[in-house]
DNA sequence: CCAGGACATAGCAACGATGCTATACCAACC
DNA sequence: GGTTGGTATAGCATCGTTGCTATGTCCTGG
């Protein structure tokens, strides 16, 4: 081996020395956002298969967010906010205030 | 032509549909946010170097995003709020709040 | 029991962001 | 002039999300 190069130990270094705790904040935000999401659509009587046609995605692609099954694109969490009428935010804040 | 598939026409249709607005919003969301890091970046007289090390990236590609060049990704975004001892903020706002 | 709707999963193609190195540009300073 | 530090750009490899179709599951209603 050898060949499979660096890629590996310069990923494992940057865990290393960075923690991965922005892996893990992102699978948190990714879970999150799916789940307010869900929220929405469902307080708005929408199927997934609706929402989907609404924000031009497929039922299926709904479904793996809603589950928090990837960490989402700002395009699509764009869509998705246009579809149910709500505005997206995006922001840092101070360290210590909530929202 | 033909082989280049329905892809192509597909995206459009998408486009014509709903609109490039989530493209556009996108892309601004991108180069506010950049702005935002350059700010936070400069109040603490750090260089994009610094930065880079600090989130674990590199200088090049803190470049690229400080001028809105791509669409970040959330887990740079974690990053970055990480190292610049701030919170990453993303959420679904009523669509008249500001943020 | 069977049909229908809603949600979950699988698997694959393609796009786009990231990570990286190297280099160019541009100042300030010696 | 030359050097140093900061920033921008180029080009390429790799990864991860998305888009899609198809299928599986579960539930409800007939």
């Amino acid at each position: 081996m050898g060949e499979r190069s660096d890629w590996a130990a310069m990923r494992e270094r940057r865990m290393a020395e960075h923690g991965a705790a922005d892996a893990y904040d992102a699978a948190r935000l990714a879970f999150e956002l799916g789940r307010a999401v869900r929220d929405l659509r469902e307080r708005r009587g929408w199927s997934q298969a609706q929402l989907a046609k609404e924000s031009g995605m497929t039922q299926s692609a709904v479904a793996r967010f809603e589950a928090g099954g990837t960490v989402p694109t700002l395009p699509v969490l764009e869509r998705l906010a246009a579809a149910l009428n709500v505005s997206l935010s995006v922001s840092f804040v101070p360290r210590d205030a909530a929202a």
